[in-house]
DNA sequence: GTGTTTTATGACCAAACGGTCAAATTCGGA
DNA sequence: TCCGAATTTGACCGTTTGGTCATAAAACAC
């Protein structure tokens, strides 16, 4: 196999090359889902012709598969830097604020992982019953100490993560439908939204 | 044109028939997406053969626009439900425990929605910026009214009503996550899920 | 500069796809 | 029971798609 992804040192061409297709894929993948997305397509958007792109990836999948897992790293990262140590109800405020930032600078990222989920996660479930799961356990297990000595409402925490993760996302999966309904083009509800789920969540897990 | 879509009087055969294919669309859509769906599979699911489905569709993508058509009206039907002249915190509580129980009994309809949301909706935009905007506008005034009259927390009506569609249609669009997570196969969470949203909006809308 | 490895491409292929069509079968009313 | 309309199907078609391959061009090490 002569293949680039095979390599121990991979060359700087290799470096670039790779990196261009990945992130042209990252843009076509998100708004055409991966069964829209060609491969005509993704070598175009990368500035390469399909063969050449082949070189480089062994197949469609492949890009997306590889696509994937450097993503889910940086999609968890907010969640991570939950502070067990810290004042629970601004360190939940803080990760919501990231979060809902991460929708509004990395929407197709977001769109990526939407779809990936819609269509039952087929190459993806093995992260998510391993990584993803034990994260959000632990941070879960915060949150519960946080609920029994009493620094927070009382809280499911797992629900509590999914209704964060749910309303954040949001502005980044269903964007066509928040320009549609508040008629807007620019990116200022983003503001609207942070003020709005920093009192959602503030007064809903007062103590 | 023989087609039969185009008949005054549907048969009852055609009337039987486009009802299968619909519902066998239904769930090949909400899966596989548009692109991921074949007229192989479809008429597959609905039992047919493929020339027979084109019979009675005009096209894949005359399927799926008449899919669509049909769900706008059950989809918002809960949000029309909201009653102006009931007790605010009651109503919106409501919304949200109809809206969730469309999560767990029609979440297929929900993917196909959100499927179309992430590809930007380029055959649902006319629908969204009309009759969707205008019942958001008619809610949000009910909603900014009880803000006003200090029935509720003061709360941004639009942005409200993404939380809650966000947080209700998060237990079907991303299901596979949710029960990966908590690792989990049958349905129970649902009932977790509608204990945290009750209280957490009850609490979030406390005057 | 030369030789070797890496990178790039045009031509090509088999399979899958959306869709058509003429002919066969079934249905329903008189 | 008959007849015309409605329904169903197998065979077929042009296009698109993911992917291959031999060959050519560029990069690189010496």
């Amino acid at each position: 196999m002569t293949r680039a992804a095979s390599r121990a040192k991979p060359t700087r061409i290799q470096r670039e090359k790779t990196e261009a297709i990945l992130a042209a894929a990252l843009d076509v993948f998100a708004t055409h889902g991966y069964h829209g997305a060609t491969l005509d397509q993704l070598a175009e958007a990368a500035g390469l012709s399909k063969p050449n792109l082949l070189y480089y990836f062994a197949s469609k999948d492949d890009v997306h598969r590889t696509l994937l897992e450097r993503l889910l790293d940086t999609w968890l990262a907010p969640l991570r830097a939950l502070d067990s140590a810290g004042d629970p109800r601004a360190e939940i405020g803080a990760y919501v604020r990231r979060k809902l930032e991460m929708s509004r600078d990395y929407p197709r990222e977001s769109r990526l992982f939407a779809g990936e989920m819609l269509s039952g996660a087929p190459r993806f479930l093995d992260q998510m019953r391993g990584p993803l799961r034990e994260l959000v356990e632990e941070k879960a297990a915060v949150i519960r100490d946080w609920t029994a000595a009493g620094q927070i409402a009382e809280v499911d925490p797992h629900h509590l993560i999914f209704s964060i993760w749910a309303v954040t996302q949001h502005y980044a999966d269903f964007e066509v439908q928040v320009r549609a309904v508040l008629d807007t083009e620019d990116d200022a509800y983003f503001e609207d939204a942070a003020r709005h789920l920093a009192g959602l969540f503030r007064r809903a897990l007062a103590p």
